[in-house]
DNA sequence: CGTGCCGTTGAAGGTTCTCAACCGTGGTGG
DNA sequence: CCACCACGGTTGAGAACCTTCAACGGCACG
């Protein structure tokens, strides 16, 4: 049965040692997996808080405000682990960025599920905190930093979540349009293209086609994105 | 001795049974209190992540940007939890914004302590989870709304938090100056005075004094904060 | 080879910031 | 009791940065 197959993925992934027995079974009861291709919103609900780990693919967790403004809060690459809230001020979508393998938990059931496995405990609490801290990062970015120390912290953060590094040289392969760029750093995809511009001019990044950007200067980039 | 109650106190609050003596005698031994005064920044040292309770008072979590800009992460009142990294891409801060009484513990002990009380375990996560949230909602604010909306929004979230309804109208007693405000929603003192000035032109406040903020019509301000 | 989407570039406009002056309140000391 | 001072808040004018609107370019796909 592949779903099996995917929650023991996915628990080699985040637990050192395997859980209980017993606590495997309640997993295998609660969870599901779903195929997202790429560009849908994945279908998870909105009657519970959910828990969903990213066994394969990309995805960005979008906020909707009124007017139909989106704000992409964070992105999602493969292992990671996304809470998405039902009940929130604002109303919350996962969207797949490429063609997406998702395993879906109840939050609540997930909690309830892992009360006596430490080790689930643990991680599920790291990464809540991980996220945490990104969100803050994030917060600082768009409140106090200009189009292009956002566009810099942007770069050098995804040059640590999915970069090669070639020792100086770092080479991404974004897997997100410049509009979802945008939306996550709260500017538009005009300003992102401008920025983009001067930091090639400036000779910090180089450019390949849609997707590959090369960091040449990781030193003074990390200058140019304000941090601290 | 005045820590021990104060943990005892820190239990009760957080816990609805009380732990196992064994968790409680650990926790006894890495927590220390402190007091902070009205615009002091909490000694937390900067050698690991710590958590914070808040006693009495109320706190800001500043981080620090270069070029010497602040953004308000958070605010903190009474009976919160507060998760301060010590390494980030942004320095961080801990400040009182009145007499304050903290009580500190470094994380990853905590952690470790509370490896085997399930109930501490949950309130960690589940206020982890409050605090991501609740940024998640900021960084919309910062990426996406209007001055007006961001100042509406802060009040909203102000008047759950702390404020006093009184049927259709609430009021609050606001503990951060103007300048928090801004620095909160990343924006001037000079914004903040401004939007605050067409909000009671609009009749939708009333200000009285420098702390004092009555909230008129709830049902229309969330409208104004651009929620959903 | 056409079509459509994504990205780039340019000019005009708007929201917020910056700089500056002023006001009101609360606290202090004469 | 009042004058004074310091600080936080308010108000105004001009500038800056980013957005908006618009046209164009180029790569991928049918």
């Amino acid at each position: 049965m592949v779903n099996c197959s995917l929650l023991d993925d996915f628990l080699n992934d985040v637990s050192r040692a395997p859980p209980e027995l017993e606590v495997v079974q309640l997993l295998r009861k609660i969870n599901h997996s779903i195929q997202v291709a790429r560009g849908q919103t994945a279908a998870l609900g909105h009657w519970a808080d959910m828990l969903v780990y990213v066994a394969a693919g990309a995805t960005k967790l979008i906020a909707n405000a009124s007017g139909g403004r989106e704000q992409i809060v964070a992105f999602h690459f493969k292992g990671d682990l996304v809470s998405v809230p039902s009940k929130a001020r604002h109303s919350f979508e996962l969207r797949a960025l490429v063609d997406t393998q998702l395993l879906v938990f109840p939050a609540a059931e997930f909690v309830a599920a892992t009360r006596h496995a430490p080790d689930l405990r643990d991680m599920l609490l790291e990464r809540s905190l991980v996220a945490l801290h990104r969100c803050r990062d994030k917060a600082v970015g768009l409140g106090r930093k200009s189009a292009q120390e956002r566009l810099v912290s942007f770069l050098i953060s995804m040059a640590e979540r999915l970069g090669q590094s070639d020792n100086s040289e770092c080479i991404i392969d974004l897997p997100m349009s410049r509009r979802d760029i945008g939306d996550s750093l709260g500017l538009t995809i005009e300003t992102i293209s401008r920025q983009f511009g001067e930091l090639r001019d400036a000779g910090f990044v180089v450019t390949t086609g849609r997707s590959r950007v090369s960091l040449l200067n990781l030193k003074q980039l990390e200058v140019r994105a304000g941090h601290v």
